[in-house]
DNA sequence: ACTCGCCCGTGACACTTGTCATGCCGGCGC
DNA sequence: GCGCCGGCATGACAAGTGTCACGGGCGAGT
């Protein structure tokens, strides 16, 4: 009975080197290469050709969604689980969208690593349930492109006036989107409807 | 021989697991316990007595500074080492401030950790070599306790007269203190300035 | 005793921000 | 073809924000 062959991805050396030596304890599982963002887990994919590809989100080069979109098209014999630590609906939506099998938290429990790499190799999905249960009540985003684009340069501190000037729009506009944004997300001014957007996986 | 007895404290149990993991790999290095928390990690640290402490920063209940100031006067014969996710300058002169023995970064390779462990038992110094350098041509936290109370609620998005209500202030002094904090950190504004005062850790 | 720094407050002013009414254009569905 | 929606824009007003000058009190250090 051959083992079931993983390929990690995930930017923080010390956690990428601490879940290979997690999985390393499990016999019927083999890590067969590890990425510190989505180029070189691309690389490792084409050379390797794993069952399995554990990945975190938020990477530099490119993101664990857009990885995970990529390994769906170019090699579709490989299931994805997303390990991340952002409970966030709008993360999961696009996720699964993207082909990933898995949804897993940071915050559960090490054993439940290898059990979801063994049950997505089985064909099953392995979502995160309280995430699971919260995305099914949350509404979808409700941002236009326009309005996420602006409502993130506000987010950073710039001014609407500066904002204008980088997205080539007039300053009322842009005040006009951002007022847009703030009573889609219920918010009471520009910094509070960056917050929840960014919470909620908008942004 | 006997080996050196670590205590792990992480709030993400998955990493929580994996770091495990990974030290339960090395010989001289036995894993006595684990926490989730500051509370939990105390409990620990009264019941096993143990060499090394090895802690995250940002934990629910308890940060891992104030944590580590107890453990310096309540267990002086336990080292700390911070091990965390963030290169704030600010961190680490509260850490060093708290009595940790080491501060290093989740983006470092894997081995370094058991290395820093064996380090800091020895009585040594580990500090993180890019942070280290960057700590010391950076300046220092220049924000009152009211400056940051004030200026963390207004990052939060709320408005002036909220705040003033929250902290039993007028709401002139309120923006009175967001006025020296943002003219302290050279910004443009409260949401800008938060950015940069999180940013180095200040917040 | 005196100064200095932090704390707390006021009032006034200029500027930025949020809202609303209103309008133009182009694409899409029926 | 018509309505509707998204994007783009303007002007005007109210509310919120940032700055400045000024004042008072308290505790620590010289």
């Amino acid at each position: 009975m051959s083992s079931i062959r993983v390929l990690i991805a995930e930017d923080q050396a010390m956690i990428l080197g601490a879940l290979a030596a997690l999985l390393a304890g499990e016999p019927d599982l083999t890590v067969c290469g590890r990425a510190a963002n989505g180029r070189e887990a691309l690389r490792a994919l084409t050379a390797e050709r794993p069952d399995v590809l554990i990945t975190d989100i938020e990477m530099p080069e490119m993101t664990g969604l857009t990885l995970a979109a990529e390994t769906r098209t170019r090699f579709p014999a490989t299931q994805v689980v997303i390990l991340t630590t952002f409970a966030r609906p709008g993360y999961l939506r696009r996720a699964l969208e993207a082909g990933a099998k898995g949804y897993l938290l940071k915050d559960r429990p090490a054993a439940e690593l290898a059990e979801a790499v063994r049950r997505v190799h089985r064909g099953e999905r392995v979502i995160d349930p309280e995430l699971a249960a919260e995305a099914w009540a949350s509404e979808r985003d409700p941002l236009t492109e326009r309005e996420r684009q602006i409502l993130w340069r506000a987010g950073e501190g710039r001014s609407s006036a500066e904002i204008a000037a980088e997205v080539h729009l007039s300053e009322g506009t842009v005040r006009n989107y951002l007022s847009e944004a703030i009573s889609k997300l219920g918010a009471a001014n520009r910094i509070e409807a960056a917050r929840i957007a960014r919470q909620k996986g908008w942004l």
